[in-house]
DNA sequence: CAGAGTATTGAACATCTGTTCAGCCCTGTC
DNA sequence: GACAGGGCTGAACAGATGTTCAATACTCTG
């Protein structure tokens, strides 16, 4: 046998990697519950028992898949919303993963979307002051939002993928959906202002 | 005891319609296999195997939920994206269920994605000959991406509402996303065309 | 080489899972 | 009043689940 512990913290194949690697590739497919430590360990090539050794339990487990996850996406430093970007792009397993932990409503994961909305709405304050932003009368509903909206195509990744083009996940797809996400919000959707107008109308109407 | 065959169809409060609100209820906020038989039956305040004897099994179950779901949202026969607007701001039990049937990819969940994608386009069509809605370049994609931010707050709907206010599910809190997302969609986001050219420039690079 | 410590396992556990089945109760029909 | 039929149940089963435990294999330190 190979792969002693010379190599392990260069490497990272060690049975424990394996297992969180397993752990979120599962997870993020089938759900949490909808996975069982005996197939995490299998598709690890190492026994249940070993599992719980490493992780505690199955919530240890899960913790340290989030814990994995939101590092690999803070760890690009600057602004959250581009390293996003990377992560949409990128590994699909993650992808899917924080997708299932944002629905399941972790505390990790309101954690990040908290973060990730704060820097947004500095950027976008930023962005006002310098004038490439238009400026707006809710400030904290617009970041909530226009987070929301750069999530939305992670978490209907399958959906969108599927209407989009063939290969879901392909970086192909991804970016024509970008592509007309920006063009909305560059020149705006619509031409006129019928639906907001008509929306503050029955705003005000319902009010009290 | 009353409620005898006479009045079901019409009053819906069989054992089998109480099943099958206490199913959608779980399966919505544990998730489906995070949901046990036993559960939703200890709910409908009924036995375990009396849910089998209406549903045949786990799955039939679940099948049942999902042509309940969706009928309830086709029901609104008109554009889908009114009716839609109904069902975020209505129960959120079917709200948690829906979002959880997109994640999960359920094949009715997709067909539904795809049906108000495929109504949404058509009406963006219009938009776009009557002139309230702006040209663009690829309107598939544009109303894909449209479709999923619309439902975006939807599926991240307990994030956002933490957000935004107090109460999630709350009619003020959805409402006030919504308002900052039809600013952006009305009067743009941007002011100008940094970012799509920008974006522009990144995929002709890429490209071959 | 002896010993400490960790990685790893197989077998077993109690519990929970979906599902089956024989039978009870109730209502409407002849 | 006998009969049929469907709503409904309690008990039971086989299998899967998370977790425990004693024991083995391995590597590093002295």
């Amino acid at each position: 046998m190979f792969n002693t512990l010379h190599m392990r913290s260069a490497s990272d194949l060690t049975a424990r990697a394996r297992i969180r690697d397993a752990a979120l590739t599962r997870f993020g497919s089938e759900g949490i519950s909808g996975t069982s430590v005996r197939a995490v360990a299998a598709d690890a090539g190492v026994s249940p028992a070993l599992v719980v050794h490493h992780f505690g339990s199955k919530e240890g487990l899960r913790q340290a898949c989030d814990d994995y996850v939101l590092d690999s996406i803070r760890s690009g430093d600057e602004a959250a919303t581009e390293a996003l970007g990377e992560v949409l792009s990128a590994a699909t397993p993650v992808r899917r993963y924080l997708a299932r932990a944002l629905l399941d409503d972790t505390e990790a994961a309101g954690a990040l979307f908290a973060e990730i909305v704060e820097r947004t709405q500095v950027w976008l304050a930023d962005g006002e002051a310098e004038g490439w932003v238009r400026p707006t009368s809710d400030s904290r509903a617009r970041a909530v939002t226009y987070v929301s909206w750069l999530l939305a195509p992670l978490v209907l990744g399958d959906h969108v993928g599927r209407l989009l083009g063939g290969d879901p996940a392909e970086t192909a797809t991804a970016v024509r959906g970008a592509r007309a996400g920006l063009e909305m919000l560059t020149g705006g959707l619509f031409a006129d202002d019928r639906w907001l107008s008509a929306f503050t109308e029955i705003d005000r109407t319902t009010r009290p």
